[in-house]
DNA sequence: CTACGGGTTGAAGTGCACTCTAAGTCAAGC
DNA sequence: GCTTGACTTAGAGTGCACTTCAACCCGTAG
């Protein structure tokens, strides 16, 4: 596929497929007879896995050392596992943080619901 | 208290309680005698929500909305809720997608361990 | 044949949230 | 009186992750 397919079903803008690119983020793309970059699945696979390690919160020179690891074959398997071992504990941390942000703010709005009822000023904040 | 007193006890750099002052997200500081900031608890209770707010991801012209808006007296409660509830949904639609990236990492991270085990590699990323 | 909608490149620009610098003031301790 | 260290300001700089720009090429439809 071109990069337009590509970037349609990544939910990426081909701008940003290229930056990948050329940061080495991305594996350098196959071309077709026009010198325009022709995608596989295994495309698809690979920017999925980015956007999950971004949604975690791993930052692109994590990703960088991941990929280059991956690069040189599975012995680096016990490395790439750690890697993610970490970034999961730091997942688990913002779960919880962001449970607790939750509560905080459940408290707040109820405290603010009943203020419009009986007029009480409970929110400092 | 002063500045730096404050930014012990909120874990903020007194630099970026002064940013936070200076862009209005901190209202001006009373000064003492020398013409330092001179801070009382409510600054702490302020710094604490403002925290909160950040782990849920709100920007920082968010919080200067608010900020305006609290300003303005207590009918301006509604649209803080408002303003709260939409974040708070954000906040539990952050955490679904974090709980997905768990699993992720979890599954990938056991392809890694099993891969350790048997030298079959599962993990195409 | 020409217009059009893609594609290509390297480099520069953007927005966010700080973070640091330069040059200065001030109070207390030696 | 001098040094030290914390404070003050406006403004410039940083790092991240894109995002846009300028100038160009290529293949197909009319």
């Amino acid at each position: 596929m071109k990069i337009a397919e590509l970037a349609r079903r990544t939910g990426l803008t081909a701008h940003t497929i290229r930056y990948y690119e050329r940061i080495g983020l991305m594996p350098r793309a196959g071309r077709d007879g026009a010198g325009h970059r022709d995608y596989g699945a295994d495309a698809l696979i690979w920017i999925s896995f980015l956007g999950h390690m971004k949604a975690a919160g791993m930052p692109i020179q994590e990703m960088l050392h991941y990929a280059r690891l991956r690069g040189q074959g599975s012995q680096t398997g016990p490395q790439r596992a750690d890697i993610l071992r970490q970034r999961r504990e730091l997942v688990a941390a913002q779960i919880t943080t962001l449970q607790a942000t939750l509560s905080v703010l459940d408290d707040k709005i109820a405290g603010y619901d009943a203020e419009g009822i009986n007029h009480a000023d409970r929110n400092q904040t």
